[in-house]
DNA sequence: GCAAAAGTGTTGTGTATACACCCATGG
DNA sequence: CCATGGGTGTATACACAACACTTTTGC
């Protein structure tokens, strides 16, 4: 706890760009970063990976905020996609950190990918919009790699975990989980080898009904049994308090 | 797509928490966190996975600091390895951030995984000194959460990354290289399915000579052909400026 | 009866595991 | 010659990819 070697050394590093923080008429203000929360939510509808943006001045940007000293992250970027987008998220998990600057301010911004489900939050509040995942509006740099990192990740991650029915009301077909994967991974998947990985991968519970939607086949649904998934086991187990890191809906 | 919603939003958005840097005098200080960058590095020797602690008041602590504006966060790391333990890290990779109250602080600390060579540094300077990774001294909850995340994370990477040879010299022999494997899982492995699947990753060259030790056949000596290395896609392409994640020694 | 999506099995190929012996050297 | 660690191969089980047809329904 011995705070870091003393002052020295950030004298010796500091830049000569005495760099300011807006309310704060102190030059050592620049040693003190701004802290920012971002999330990347995804949703899949009909048939496209979306990513909810909102307005910023003259372009689009993640849903941000500041997390207090009262919430863990975690709980800020929950907080945030309520004020931002009015979404409750499903699945939040933590992405990566970084320092950068960015309109004039030294910001360390800890980002998120968060999953939602689609139709679930009612018309986008607060100048917030959806987008295409692989076909981003106009944004700043920033942004824009931490949402083309999260994609990178969603797809790595939907393939060994289960975060997929994350995506999904709490009773699918095999068909809709299968869209999800296709949609998520940007290519076909073979139907028979997806079912019988789905199956033997023993976290889906038939609910007993079917749904009719058209002239053919009914399809039987399912419902995701958390409690037999192994995958939670590979998120730290120190969330530091309240919230999981996996919300199980 | 549709593209340019205006600025309206920002300004009621923004809360009323005025930031202030703590050097500000100012009871708002609380919000605004303070930053530091945490480092668990590990090392392997005499078998045993060992972690550099510094004297804390009265426990020990991991190496840490404050990053500075005009460096990345991975540059900080490294730095706070130089700084206090006095090591140069051969592999450096992001692990997880966390907001916390510790120590009357409210701190926002992102922490680093690193891998360092055994003898390669002196006698760890600083009031530092190596413990082993799961025998660890008496220490601060955060830190000791920390330190049992980064072993999680390092046995489960070592099984599908080349993160191993980081932790071995330039050359060295299959005989070591299981030994870091079996040190790091903490159980003993089959020498020949270890040595079929070492081969088949494709990333060793021998370097052509043997060394002998003790009255027994000499072992062939092999080097880490980081250019054949596939795991590098999986980590992030931001990392924003200088330095790369995977320090390929 | 036909259009449209639901649902189902087999086969080959590669990958991981379990397991036991000979080799080269120093003393 | 023997003790010590270096080095090798085979048989088996499991996971994954390729591949086509039957079933159930609405119209």
């Amino acid at each position: 706890m011995t705070l870091g070697r003393p002052a020295g050394q950030k004298g010796t590093k500091r830049l000569p760009t005495t760099q300011r923080s807006p309310n704060c008429g102190d030059p050592l203000v620049s040693l003190m970063p701004r802290v920012d929360v971002r999330v990347v939510l995804f949703m899949v509808s009909v048939g496209r990976a979306l990513v909810a943006l909102q307005a910023d001045s003259t372009r689009w940007a993640l849903p941000r905020g500041s997390p207090t000293q009262a919430e863990s992250l975690d709980a800020a970027a929950t907080r945030i996609l309520t004020d931002t987008v009015g979404f409750a998220e499903r699945y939040l998990e933590q992405l990566y950190s970084i320092s950068h600057r960015s309109e004039g301010d030294w910001t360390v911004t800890v980002t998120y990918i968060a999953l939602a489900l689609a139709g679930a939050g009612g018309p986008p509040p607060n100048m917030a919009a959806w987008f295409d995942a692989v076909d981003l509006p106009d944004m700043n740099s920033v942004d824009r790699k931490i949402v083309d990192y999260a994609l990178v990740r969603l797809r790595a991650k939907i393939g060994y975990t289960t975060i997929a029915f994350h995506l999904l009301p709490p009773s699918f077909s095999l068909s809709e989980l299968q869209m999800v994967f296709e949609v998520v991974l940007g290519h076909e998947v073979d139907k028979r080898n997806f079912r019988r990985r789905i199956h033997a991968a023993g976290v889906l519970e038939a609910t007993g009904d079917t749904r009719r939607e058209g002239r053919h086949r009914p399809a039987r649904l399912y419902r995701f049994r958390a409690s037999h998934d192994a995958g939670a086991c590979l998120v730290p187990g120190w969330t530091f308090g309240t919230e999981l890191e996996a919300t199980t809906l």
